[in-house]
DNA sequence: TAAAAATACTCCATAGGTATTTTAT
DNA sequence: ATAAAATACCTATGGAGTATTTTTA
C-alpha cells in the first residue's frame, strides 16, 4: 500500500473513467487498472464497479474515497507544517514575566507577537520572580522568561534587550515628592518595601547594594510577591519601595513616581532561555521581542 | 513523496539508530539512509541530526514524527472502514415507520440494532403515513421504511415482515366491549375515526372495503394524522376505530380493544426500500429487522 | 459494434543490496 | 579506535508502456 495507489484511485473515483484518470495522471490506462486492481485486492474489497459503460463507486469505494482525500491532504499539511517548523514560523512558546515588565511590555508584546508569528502558539505568565523563572525554564514549564539579570547559570543563555532607569515610588503627599530627582542617599530614614520570594530578586540585591553604597542599611518595612501589591503597599502609605522606571505604567492612584539618579540607578532587562533549546522559532521571537521592547514598555529612553 | 517515506522515517525517529530501523524494516541500512534523504530533499527541510553516535529528531522532525503516525494510522484505518462497509457493518440508515407500529415495534427494533449492529448510524422517523414513506424513501430522505402495502411503486422493494390482525378500538364502557370478538357487520352504526394525510393510507383503504363487504359506508366522524391521537379520539367517545392489533401496546386510559374476526380482517407490515439501493449494510439490518418484528411487537401470534 | 477496461508482454527506473569510505566520538 | 552513517556501485523487482483481447451496453 502507497500513497499512489490513493491517488490513482481518487483520480478514477472523481474522472469515473480510467482512460480519462490515466491521462489526468500522465500515464497509459493499464498500468493504473492494474494498480487499482492491486489496491482493492491489498483491502481485500471492491471499490469501483466496472462496466465497459461507466465506472462507479462501491459503498465500500465512496467511504474509502473521502479517507483517501482526507490522508492525501494530510500528506501535504505534514510536509507543510515541518517546514513552517523549521522555519520558526510554528511553534510554541511559553514566557515569562518579571513583575516590573508584566502591566508595561507584556500586553504590547503578546498583541505584537500574536500578530506577527500567528502560527506560533504563546503562553505567558507575568509577575513571577527570576529565581522562579530559571527553575522553571530548566523544568520546561518556560520557554523562555523576561528577567532582571545578572543570571548565574551557564545553561540559560541571556539576551539583553534593554536597561531601565530607577523610580522611586512615593505615597501621595510625601514630603519627598517636592523634588524632581531623588538621591539614594534621600531614602535613608525610610521604610523599604520589597520583593520576596524564595530566593533574593535582582532588584532587591541592586536596592541593597546601592544603600551600602550610601552608607546605610535599608530598612525593610514589608516584603510582597507582586509589583502590583508593592504600589500598592506604597499608595497605602506603608513605605517606599524602589523599582524599575516601567511600573509607573501601573498608574495606581495615591502614587507617585520620581527618577532615581546615578550611574548604577538602572536595572537591565533581558531575555532568558535554555542555551540547549535551539527552536527555529525562538529567533523570531526573540526578534519581535527586540523590536517591541525598544519602542514600548518604558516611558523614556 | 510515498507511504514507504513515512514508514521509513518513523522506524528511524523510534530507533534513533538507521541500522536498528533498517533491521526492523527487513532491509539494508544504506537504501533507508538513501529514502530518508529522499524525503528530506522532498520536503525541503532536515529531519533528523545525526551524528555518528546518535540521531536525533529536529524540531520539523518531531512535528512530521506526529503526522506520520496519524497518517499512518488513517490508512489503516480507512482500509478497515473499507472492508465494514462492503460487508455491511457500517453505514447510516433513516428508517419510517407507520403510526400502527411507532410504539410497539420502534423501541424494540431501535434498541436491538444499536445492540447488534454498532457500526451502523440510525436515524428513525415513527408515525409516518405510507404515501410520505414512499416519497420520502424515493427522495432519498428515508432508506428503509416499515409500511402497510400494497404499494404499487415498481422503484421500491417491498419485504414482508409480518400480518397482524386487526382490532376495533372502543370508548370503555362501549355496548360492544361485553363482546370478546366483533364481526364489521357489529359496526354499521358506528361514527369512524380514520387516518388522513397527503393521500389515502393503506389501513382507510381495507376498512372502508372491508365495510363495503358486509354492505355498508363507513360514517367517517374524525380524521386524524397519528395513531396516539386517534386512539385518544376513541378513549374521548368520540367514536370507534380499527387499526392493526399492535396499537394495543399504546395503552391510552379509556380505551379497549376487541379482535375484528374474518379472514380478511388482517393487514401486513412490510419493509421497503429503494430497489436500486444495494448498500451492503440494508441487507444485515433487515434481517435484524425481521427477527425483531417476529419475537416482539405483537401480543399473538 | 464501438468504447472502454482487462490481459499479455516488454522495458527500465529505482528501490534495495553489497562493499567501502567517511566521520565523530 | 570504533561504531555508525554516507557514498559508490550493482542488482532486480515491479511500475509503467505498447499491443491486443475481452466485455457489455
Amino acid at each position: 500500500m502507497e500513497l499512489r495507489h490513493l491517488r490513482y484511485f481518487v483520480a478514477v473515483a472523481e474522472e469515473r473513467h480510467f482512460g480519462r484518470a490515466a491521462a489526468r495522471l500522465h500515464m497509459a490506462q493499464p498500468p493504473l487498472s492494474q494498480q487499482i486492481r492491486n489496491l482493492e485486492d491489498e483491502l481485500g474489497t471492491m471499490l469501483l464497479h466496472r462496466t465497459t459503460r461507466r465506472v462507479d463507486l462501491t459503498h465500500a469505494g465512496q467511504a474509502y474515497l473521502l479517507r483517501a482525500r482526507e490522508i492525501l491532504a494530510s500528506v501535504s499539511a505534514a510536509g507543510e507544517e515541518a517546514q513552517r517548523v523549521a522555519s520558526g514560523l510554528e511553534g510554541r512558546v511559553v514566557m515569562g514575566c518579571v513583575g516590573s515588565a508584566t502591566y508595561s511590555l507584556l500586553p504590547a508584546l503578546a498583541r505584537a507577537l500574536r500578530e506577527e508569528l500567528p502560527g506560533i502558539d504563546f503562553g505567558f505568565r507575568g509577575e513571577m520572580l527570576v529565581p522562579d523563572q530559571v527553575a522553571a525554564l530548566r523544568a520546561g514549564d518556560l520557554d523562555m522568561a523576561l528577567l532582571r539579570p545578572p543570571i548565574d547559570d551557564t545553561r540559560l543563555a541571556i539576551t539583553k534587550l534593554r536597561t531601565d532607569r530607577l523610580v522611586v515610588a512615593l505615597p501621595e503627599g510625601h514630603r519627598l515628592t517636592r523634588r524632581t530627582r531623588l538621591r539614594i542617599d534621600d531614602l535613608r530614614e525610610e521604610a523599604f518595601i520589597v520583593h520576596a520570594g524564595r530566593g533574593r530578586s535582582a532588584m532587591d540585591e541592586l536596592v541593597t547594594s546601592l544603600c551600602h553604597e550610601a552608607g546605610f542599611q535599608p530598612r525593610v518595612a514589608h516584603e510582597v510577591a507582586e509589583s502590583s501589591t508593592l504600589v500598592a503597599f506604597v499608595a497605602a502609605g506603608l513605605g517606599i519601595a524602589i523599582a524599575p522606571e516601567p511600573v509607573r505604567s501601573l498608574g495606581v492612584a495615591g502614587t507617585t513616581y520620581r527618577l532615581l539618579s546615578g550611574r548604577s540607578a538602572r536595572i537591565d532587562l533581558a531575555a532568558g532561555t535554555r542555551a540547549d533549546d535551539d527552536a527555529p522559532h525562538l529567533g523570531r521571537v526573540l526578534s519581535v521581542l527586540q523590536r517591541v521592547v525598544a519602542s514600548a514598555g518604558t516611558l523614556s529612553a
